[in-house]
DNA sequence: CTGTTAGCGCATTCAG
DNA sequence: CTGAATGCGCTAACAG
């Protein structure tokens, strides 16, 4: 291993002019810097994460949780975004284990008391979260993806979050239909009272209302709801044909839902599916979608967390002042980045 | 932040009596290790991670990468595994982007040259493997998940690997069938001349052929290839019931396959589909599958990267003369181990 | 068995 | 602008 008195000795400087031309190239003139920069060059110097960590009390390292079975198909996609754009900032990625949010949360301890940690990404928040509740208690920074739905903190600037807008994406494929002329169109959600699948519901539901395509009662029969599996998509698709048999569309709440629908119909059916997250099977199998911006999401995310490695709570910096009466899914300052998804039509 | 002083101050011992406690508390009094062992819970103290790498010149970190697109659809599981075996064992995992293997390789120096890792775990190896030469020339610890398929390498004790036999899972699901009265097994396998495809292939060919349910022209006939989405599972097996009216199951090399072969049946039909890695589609469709023993093999994989940062290296430790002659899936040491999938029949 | 000493590699004081 | 000292928290050698 090399460390930073080989390069020291080789460049004939003292090992803090090897460390300010890492640290601070500013300060030290540039003939000295050249040969220093040549010097760690020629030996291959990369400086000890280690040492800088435990003179710094800094990790550089964001914690982010995987799950025994995967919340959804896009994650190791989101993943990948996260990992990339962490790396391109200087920043590692620890992977850990989410049995439960208990059990997330003995992993915050393990490895923020370890030092391990500068700041978490998490996934999944459910109403009152305990994680939540944890972390503002200890004080340790960390981002969601995804907004913490049902809880009045989503606009609060201590808790900051990226979110995809699935009321928007989810909308904008329905006027895509409806302005293709498409008249009947169902929907096939989540049951239960998850924030995304109510989402990704109402914009359905408002653009039917908004062009008058339906009265509440017709949109009810248009409705379908399914556990998120193929066969699940099937029946409900099946269900839906057989009660509105006048149906030409069908807005799928995922992509997994959308396959199992599209893949039960007649074989001389021009009906439309779209899903949602663009997924390889849902390419391949020619059906509209819409795709999640990943990339800019984890963009965003580890801004957000540079953010609060260089400063304390940087609170809401540069959004000028907060504007309570403002609709969730129109809102965006600094802490509360909300994204908008695009129609991938086929 | 509380460190090993605060802790040897409260319990009025030395601090290497502490530190003693931790890492060797064979050697320390009954007494006096319950008097720390004491301070240590009511000050919730836990060791600073990055000084005892400064100090030990071990990361007990590994490193995992993560491609853009999934190289398969059980990779957020194995993720999972892996993490929970590491955790169980103190070690943490740092996840990096592999965008291409020569991105990998400068992944794995940077992490290497900045002593953020130990070791690392690779997956997807092909043909002359690049990763692979970088890896031993720099004698960089490492461990295969999936065997390094077409090189003399398989058997070498300096490239350990842990995979899981597709060969004997394929072969158990079509005897399974043939036991249970199928006549005419189809498979629908993956195109070009992947290992792990071949492997899987060879295990329905095999066990037809062992059964003397077709001749090796039956078997040509028997026989399709696709690529690993819906809509190409769906077209295989049209063209396979096409050419062969007679077919009452198809075996195929994945859950995908699996599952747009299943959604092109005729409605009445008892033809029997099976998959591979037991996928939630899988499961809802009621397709039998093959299971991969993950937790398993991310327990081999921690074991494996134990011993390396434990000795140097253990070679072929405990499992006698290597036999050069045994078939790759039928031989198992130390450093090579093949584990049997299970069947998961519905 | 326990306490003292030293140093892992680095970055932040301070002098020059 | 550069160099010498100091310590981040911990553990491996020793000395007691």
């Amino acid at each position: 291993m090399v460390s930073i008195k080989d390069v020291a000795k080789d460049a004939g400087v003292s090992p803090q002019t090897v460390s300010n031309c890492i640290n601070n190239p500013a300060i030290v003139k540039p003939a000295t810097r050249k040969l220093v920069e040549t010097s760690i060059a020629r030996l291959n110097y990369t400086p000890n994460a280690s040492a800088r960590r435990l003179r710094t009390q800094r990790s550089n390292t964001i914690g982010i949780g995987i799950a025994p079975v995967s919340y959804s198909q896009v994650y190791d996609r989101f993943l990948h975004a996260l990992v990339t754009e962490a790396d391109a900032n200087g920043i590692r990625v620890i992977l850990y284990k989410t049995d439960s949010q208990q059990d997330e949360i003995r992993q915050f301890d393990a490895l923020r008391s370890r030092g391990d940690v500068d700041s978490f990404v998490l996934t999944d928040t459910t109403h009152d979260d305990p994680r939540l509740a944890w972390l503002h208690e200890h004080h340790q920074p960390f981002v969601l993806f995804g907004r913490p739905w049902g809880a009045r903190i989503m606009n609060d600037p201590a808790t900051p979050w990226v979110d995809v807008d699935g009321h928007y994406g989810i909308a904008e494929m329905t006027q895509h239909l409806i302005l293709h002329g498409r008249k009947h169109i169902g929907f096939i959600g989540w049951p239960g009272i998850s924030g995304t699948g109510m989402d990704r519901y109402q914009g359905w539901r408002s653009s039917m209302l908004d062009a008058r395509m339906a009265n509440a009662d017709e949109l009810d029969q248009l409705y379908e709801e399914a556990k998120n599996d193929i066969l699940s998509g099937q029946t409900a698709c099946i269900e839906l044909l057989d009660r509105r048999p006048d149906i030409d569309a069908i807005v799928c709440v995922s992509d997994t839902l959308a396959i199992g629908a599209a893949t039960v119909l007649p074989n001389d059916t021009d009906i439309i599916i779209t899903g949602f997250d663009d997924t390889v099977s849902a390419r391949s199998m020619g059906l509209s979608s819409i795709a999640q911006p990943l990339i800019e999401s984890a963009r965003h995310i580890v801004r957000i967390t540079q953010e609060q490695l260089a400063g304390s709570a940087p609170a809401s910096a540069g959004g000028g002042p907060h504007r309570p009466g403002a609709a969730p899914h129109a809102s965006t300052d600094d802490q509360h980045v909300l994204l908008k998804p695009t129609l991938v039509i086929r």
